[in-house]
DNA sequence: TTTATTATTGTTATGTTATAACGTACTATT
DNA sequence: AATAGTACGTTATAACATAACAATAATAAA
């Protein structure tokens, strides 16, 4: 099983993972002979430093703000697209919001944990899982391509004070 | 595993299953002691009817038609939100679109089988694949409250067009 | 039955997310 | 420098969803 679940849930440097995924992201960019421009540059990073998904609007704001200057939500969902094909985020259907993808080039199951009281978001991929997926789609002949797994629920933390007993 | 692939994949009694689905959700209203009112009755209706999902405005044009009068969103998202809540019906985040519910009253594993052929969707619910979700949070102390599973592929019908080999 | 209460619907306006279309500027190669 | 291809700027608008408040209908209580 393959997660950033201990990296999400617990405290760490977070300067250095994000610099950490936007140099491997480089790299990616330079083996494909792609362009990580200053603007897919910029959001990558905004998303990295990000503790929550961001919606696209709020990637604008803050694209603006850095940039000093207006930003068109085209050029906010250009950048999006250009991340989302090379793998190196991941947009959340139920939240119309994105995020680094902290294992880029890996095998994906596209299993995200989404914490409703903090809205962290944990990414896992797991060939069980998969497998257990495929094998379920051979059984009505339906050919997968992709998936979308979303778990709803509380992270570690915000189970721990949820369940807390009151102080007395 | 309870699904309802093989209805949907295979030529079947479509106005047969629509009017199953529609007098099984009056009894759970009844039993429930809500009301399932026209306009609520007929968005049901209108998504049993349709062999893909139907998105609000879509939902909207066919309910004014119906009606012989204009209607207003809200009036349609105030009928999605009372058969989302009474599990009559599901909505798949990817698409922001909504169906009918198969098997309101089971078990769920929200798990469905969209086909980006012919948008046909089949839902799947199955304990198996429940339970190695549960223990996979379990192992990172994610408490699961609920999910969506978004497969994304080729119905049986659309594999079988997409490989055929052409005529010769 | 009349009144009070609650649930449902109508209506207008607006918020939020995403893309179309077209023009301009940058980048790399010749 | 000319050219081709890629990326970006800009305007407009499409598509999805909800807030807020008024009007009406159904139900329960007096």
């Amino acid at each position: 099983m393959l997660t950033n679940a201990k990296l999400v849930y617990q405290p760490h440097n977070h300067e250095r993972s994000t610099n950490a995924a936007l140099n491997r992201a480089k790299d990616i960019c330079t083996e494909r002979n792609v362009r990580l421009t200053t603007t897919r540059e910029l959001v990558l990073k905004l998303l990295w430093q990000s503790r929550q998904p961001l919606g696209a609007y709020q990637l604008q704001d803050q694209l603006a703000a850095h940039l000093n200057k207006r930003v068109a939500p085209p050029t906010v969902y250009r950048a999006i697209e250009f991340l989302l094909k090379m793998g190196l985020i991941h947009r959340i259907p139920s939240l119309n919001a994105y995020l680094g993808c902290p294992f880029p080039t890996s095998e994906h199951s596209n299993l995200f944990m989404i914490c409703n009281q903090c809205g962290s978001v944990a990414e896992v991929a797991d060939n069980t899982i998969n497998g257990l997926l495929r094998s379920t789609c051979d059984k009505v002949n339906f050919t997968l391509q992709k998936q979308t797994l979303e778990l709803f629920g509380l992270c570690p933390q915000c189970t721990d004070i949820t369940e807390a007993p009151s102080h007395d």
